[in-house]
DNA sequence: ACCGTCTTTCTCATACTGAGTATTTCTGTG
DNA sequence: CACAGAAATACTCAGTATGAGAAAGACGGT
């Protein structure tokens, strides 16, 4: 550091700014019943008490933005090491209107976006009293804390434009999937239906996106049908070319 | 506000955390002689105070981090008013590693990202001692303060993707304009040639990109060629279909 | 045993893409 | 003032991707 910096530095008074602070809150989505979930939690601590809302709290004073919202994933879904590892996150977008929180400090809030894999129930922590997977359509109907319903249709948006060029499907599948339930992560976050010989189609030909493991599934489907060949995700991340939803054409 | 709240409040002591603050930095581009320039500033106080830096600022207490963007904006460049209208401004990311700014103070950054069309020459604000549109070549052999050399990365990342999807490319050139000038965007942002007529075919055949004035430039090229139609931008914010760079496929 | 479902593969007409070429209009130079 | 070179626009053609439909099997439920 300069000199100039370090005279400067002595003369500084933090406190003489408004308070202020940072929290990240998590839009984790993952599919049940062949519909789009978020997990919430009910808070049990002011503000808004009782009410419904994305899981999130304070950055730590020695916490990155990225190591904050990884420990809130983990607290909040209690998924395990080796799960985490296949769960996307990244930051979506920093919201800080003033007077979104109501407490007397300015709070600007990270919000990060996590696709969670299968369906462990989720785990109330500290300052939550209660925590539960609701559908899309459930929360639609419901008040959500703060300027929580404007972060998650961020988070929706961003998902089904991320499905697109992306190969982040595979993080809402299990290790090992067929084409169709690949087919049916795309059905379920765009809300239509997919042509599933088109479908299998691309995805084959995509370079990297999914790899043959020589296996198929153990039976058909219930309701009839072949074994499905089991694939593993191919190590691509961006898709050339992308898979562009029928509805935008 | 629920009473359980409002008790709550009494009890709150915002100085017993500690302090935090929240700036917006923004990464300006645009084109001069056929090269991608960002402004910078040099910094007229500590810290860093001498060295190069993105423009930006504390949020103020009572704004919204796009208004904080739009002040910076207008305050570093001097556009008027009707040149800001057709400025894209978006959010970018937001950094906030525990270090990256060395006064006593945690200080989070929301970086903003900018397309500016014709050059005015920046002014010096209040607090920069300097202001300057520096090709991205340059800022290469420079070391910025802070983390801005980051920041400054992801920015002109995101803007060779929005190329591709969004009719952003406007964004960079006058009011009305020529294909070409129109490719040349393309070509400067994504450092390589374009084929001028597939670029035409394809500019003209996305809905609502361009639409025609009726008219051409006042000569040819400097070199020779015809006159140029001019075409201003045909509303459209996506393209349908997107305009893929080459070196991807 | 049969029906309906599901996976996987084909076919075919249409649309889009990259590469190359042609035509015409202009600028700058000798 | 003719000419070379350059640029704007249009056209061609082969290769590839796309949407829609259909077919061939494999399997579950009844």
């Amino acid at each position: 550091m300069k000199e100039a910096d370090a005279e400067w530095l002595e003369n500084y008074e933090p406190h003489a700014y408004p308070p202020v602070g940072v929290t990240v809150d998590l839009v984790i989505l993952t599919i049940r019943d062949k519909e789009l979930h978020v997990l919430l939690i009910e808070r049990g601590e002011p503000p808004f008490k009782g009410e419904w809302a994305l899981p999130g709290g304070f950055v730590l004073p020695d916490e990155d933005l990225p190591e904050a919202a990884a420990r809130e994933l983990r607290e909040e879904t209690g998924l395990k090491q080796t799960d985490l590892d296949r769960v996307y996150l990244d930051q979506l977008k920093t919201f800080g209107k003033p007077g979104r929180d109501p407490r007397p400090l300015r709070v600007f809030t990270v919000a990060y976006l996590a696709f969670a894999p299968q369906v462990p129930e989720p785990v109330a922590g500290t300052d939550a009293k209660n925590a539960a997977w609701m559908s899309l359509a459930a929360t639609r109907d419901m008040k959500l804390a703060f300027d929580h319903a404007a972060i998650l249709a961020e988070g929706v948006e961003r998902a089904r434009n991320k499905l697109e060029y992306s190969s982040l499907a595979t993080s809402f599948v299990g290790r090992e999937f067929t084409i169709s339930e690949l087919r049916n992560v795309y059905e379920v976050v765009w809300g239509e239906q997919l042509h599933p010989g088109n479908f299998h189609r691309k995805v084959m030909s995509v370079d990297g996106y999914v790899e043959e493991t020589g296996r198929t599934t153990e039976r058909g489907g219930e309701r009839g049908g072949p074994r499905a060949r089991l694939y593993r995700w191919g190590g691509a991340t961006q898709l050339h070319p992308a898979l562009l939803r029928p509805s935008e054409t």
